[in-house]
DNA sequence: GCCAACGTTGGC
DNA sequence: GCCAACGTTGGC
C-alpha cells in the first residue's frame, strides 16, 4: 500500500463535493501535468490511502483522508470536446491522460494546516511543505502520513 | 493582487 | 536541442 497527497482547490472540488458524490466517490479528472499522470497511471493501486489537500485557499491544509478504489483508466474528460480538460491530441488508442476512483474516508476533526506542517520536526521536509512545489498529486512517505493523521484526528 | 517557481511552447 | 516567452500554480 502507497500514500498519496491530492491537492485540490475547495472552491473548485472540496473533501465536502467528494463525500456529497454518489457512493462517496468520484475518478479524479483534469490531471494535465505529466509527472502526476505517471503517479496516478503507473503507481496508483486500490487501497492506496490519501491525505487530502485544500490549495489555493487561506489556510491551505490537509483537511481528511480517502481512498483509492479502482485501477487507473483513461479520463473520459479528454475525449469530450465540450469539457474544459478536453485535449484534441488524446485518442481512445493512445489516452494521454488518466484517473483512478476516490472514495471519501473521513473529515478530520482538526484539519492539518501548512503552517502546523512547516513547523512540526517529522513533518516539514514533505515535498507539499517545499517552496515552488506545485504537482498536484505527490507520493506521501508512511511516516509522514501517520503523523498527519495524528495531528488531524487529535492523537498527541 | 503580487510574484516566485516551474512547466510548456515554439522559433531558430 | 537550446532557450526566451508565456502561462499556470498557489502561497502570501
Amino acid at each position: 500500500m502507497k500514500y498519496w497527497l491530492l491537492k485540490s482547490e475547495p472552491d473548485v472540488f472540496s473533501l465536502t463535493d467528494l463525500e456529497n458524490c454518489e457512493g462517496r466517490k468520484d475518478y479524479w479528472s483534469g490531471v494535465r501535468n505529466y509527472q502526476a499522470r505517471n503517479f496516478i497511471r503507473d503507481d496508483m493501486k486500490p487501497g492506496d490511502r490519501v491525505l487530502f489537500y485544500h490549495s489555493n485557499c487561506n489556510p491551505p491544509a490537509v483537511v481528511g483522508l480517502a481512498n483509492i478504489v479502482s485501477e487507473s483508466y483513461p479520463d473520459p474528460t479528454q475525449f469530450d470536446p465540450q469539457s474544459e480538460y478536453f485535449d484534441e491530441k488524446s485518442t481512445r488508442d493512445q489516452p494521454r491522460w488518466y484517473v483512478v476512483d476516490v472514495e471519501f474516508a473521513e473529515h478530520f476533526v482538526t484539519p492539518v494546516t501548512l503552517p502546523m506542517i512547516k513547523e512540526d520536526a517529522v513533518l516539514a521536509d514533505m515535498l507539499v511543505a517545499r517552496k515552488g512545489q506545485r504537482l498536484s498529486v505527490q507520493p506521501v512517505e508512511a511516516a509522514h502520513f501517520k503523523r498527519v493523521v495524528q495531528l488531524g484526528t487529535n492523537i498527541p
